[in-house]
DNA sequence: GTCTAACCGAGACGGTACGTCTCGTCTTGCT
DNA sequence: AGCAAGACGAGACGTACCGTCTCGGTTAGAC
């Protein structure tokens, strides 16, 4: 089988074929992208890579297990844009990272996992731990920055900021079922005024951000 | 079984019993909080129910609109709360939506169920039909109201004023996997603040900031 | 599927369809035939008879309890020769069934389920009640008469007499592996002769009986 | 691993090292009579042993092969009586062979591996040239010096009077699941009654027959 | 005293079959 | 015609073993 680059683990036994990872996770993400979440199957995954089913359990007891590595495996981090402009890369960040969720088969997957993820603790912190924590670092890094260079609201909290940019895009597309470009840039550039210094002028803001200073 | 009341459909045969129906409703109920979306299962339900399991695909052919149809009878219709200042209504209506769906164990499954429709049409009509339309035309005549009262940017259409005001909530929700009542009254402040008239009008919006900070 | 004949249980539900019995008991000679009893598999015997699995373990919960029944509908029952020469009948019964045994493919695996019976006290009341008791009662009517009519030793019990005729020709096939017409004649007249009641005279044999009758 | 001895047989690389010969033996032993050969597996096998899969593989490509040679060490040979009266050895051979075999919990084993052997003639070859020929021979040795001294009947074949000697014991065994010492007694007695010289010297066998009944 | 072939344990590999569960349908007798 | 009961063919579940194949490490005869 191919070139089956092994694993550096030192370990005893046979070590595990890097081979099976990569097919087994490519399998899974060909399959939700097919037949969504709620209609795949262990044995179809196992059959797609050309796999025993026990070398799919050995490595994802569940699958949920299966499914949430293979998203973290796919899902690219987020580019971070850097213009210069705090309020235009959040801006962007924003809207490209809703339009990519939208825009891809996997998107609906991930709120499946999500809504298994409430009763499945240990489920809920792989996801958190390498899925959502390295996007949110991103995302705070950037709004951190925004707060220094006093182009964000001091009286917001960093989580609230982020909720008040992201949560617009998202839940367009969850309640109506589609996200466009044009819907998407402007619910980005209406959260973006709402959590901006301000709106509109100049003095009362460059007033306070040397407060800040 | 019990009463038996008839339905009055005027068909032919033996009526449909209404004790099957809120049998099989409760149950899918129960079982959801206490199982969850995905291990749900049409044999537990009847089983539970105390009926056959053709009783139960007799009216809804499969676990999808089963499950759409105990979330429409089960979640309650979204109270309007009628203080007479729209923003305080806007901002108590998304704080509790909000609110009562992170603490309903029923909760999660409405995102099992987003996550289904999107790839079953005839499922997300079901659920946009009785689920969606209701609780948004709630939503939408008062932000009707509060454009005319001119209480709410009029930049801003309908729709984004309310994506503006709940997805941050809902969001926060989704991603952290919690939403305390502080949270939720932060949130919708700030979302409040962020659709109200503060564009072209100035001192209004500069006083409520002040407010905060 | 075919005529579908209806047990008479007059229990509720779905009657078990007799079509199922046969053809699954068909498959499971067919394929102890083919493969022998080691190799048989459940699986296979769905396959071949065109049944679901759970349908063969509904009526038969281990591969044990399916073979017994196989073979017990399988082996025909003992026939019973009445040339009016008891002695004879006996002969040809042994040799009869002993080269029927060690001439049919499912020979090999009456022997493999004693072996099994030998730890599962129930098998071994089936095999016993429903496969071994109905020839011992053909076998045993045989030599009570030759007892009453003295051309058996009087000496002997029934059981004795049993495996003294029956013992030699199974041993002979379980040891060498075959048994030809030969042999099972040879056999067969010698383990007569031991338990007849005088190989060569009259006279005395006479006296003898007129005590018994 | 323990004194680890290793074999003579000139070959390069490490030899096998003999304590896993024996403690896959033992083990095979053990578990035979523990869950029977149905259930016994090669995975069982090597953990209770101690030992790696492939070093029982190694030894014994198949579950038969282990078996056949655990049995071939474990069933001990049968003790050749020597009393001076060939007839009563005989009897005491047969008995003692068949009590020992229906006393063990490897008994039932020897009936699944004949089972097994009808259809594999390798298999029935290892069998017969390390089990059933060694005791063959000493049985036959015994027949011989019989026929020599007279006192067995001339008439059947040496064959023949081994099948009648041990057939009706072990037919007893397999069809009515146990042997008690008084019944093995009993057969071995009526058996040696029916080989000894009785057909031609009249007197003899009178005489015998007037003290049995 | 290396060298090196064959062993050792551990354990992963692609498979097959297990026995169970649930699916959605169908077939009973009863209401 | 609806009802519960329950069997049906289908097929996925997660597990147990199969027999094979690496692994990193011995072990001991051959060089």
């Amino acid at each position: 089988m191919g070139e089956e680059r092994k694993g550096a683990t030192g370990r005893r036994g046979r070590p595990r074929s890097t081979d099976v990872d990569r097919a087994v996770t490519a399998a899974t993400i060909e399959l939700l992208a097919e037949q969504g979440y709620a209609r795949l199957t262990i044995e179809a995954v196992a059959a797609r890579a050309g796999v025993g089913r026990p070398a799919v359990y050995r490595r994802w007891p569940t699958k949920d297990d299966l499914v949430v590595h293979a998203l973290v495996e796919q899902v690219p981090p987020l580019p971070v844009p850097d213009t210069g402009d705090v309020l235009r890369d959040l801006k962007e960040m924003s809207a490209g990272f809703a339009l990519r969720l939208a825009g891809s088969p996997l998107g609906r997957t991930v709120l499946a996992v999500h809504a298994e993820a409430g009763r499945r603790p240990d489920l809920a912190e792989v996801l958190r731990h390498h899925y959502l924590n390295p996007r949110d670092a991103t995302i705070r890094a950037l709004i951190e920055r925004g707060l220094a260079e006093g182009h964000l609201d001091p009286a917001l909290a960093p989580d609230t900021i982020r909720d008040l940019l992201f949560g617009p895009l998202i839940y367009h597309w969850l309640v109506t079922g589609h996200l466009t470009t044009a819907t998407a840039n402007n619910l980005a550039h209406a959260a973006c005024a709402a959590v901006s210094r301000t709106v509109t002028a100049g003095p009362v803001a460059r007033t306070e951000r040397r407060m800040q200073g």
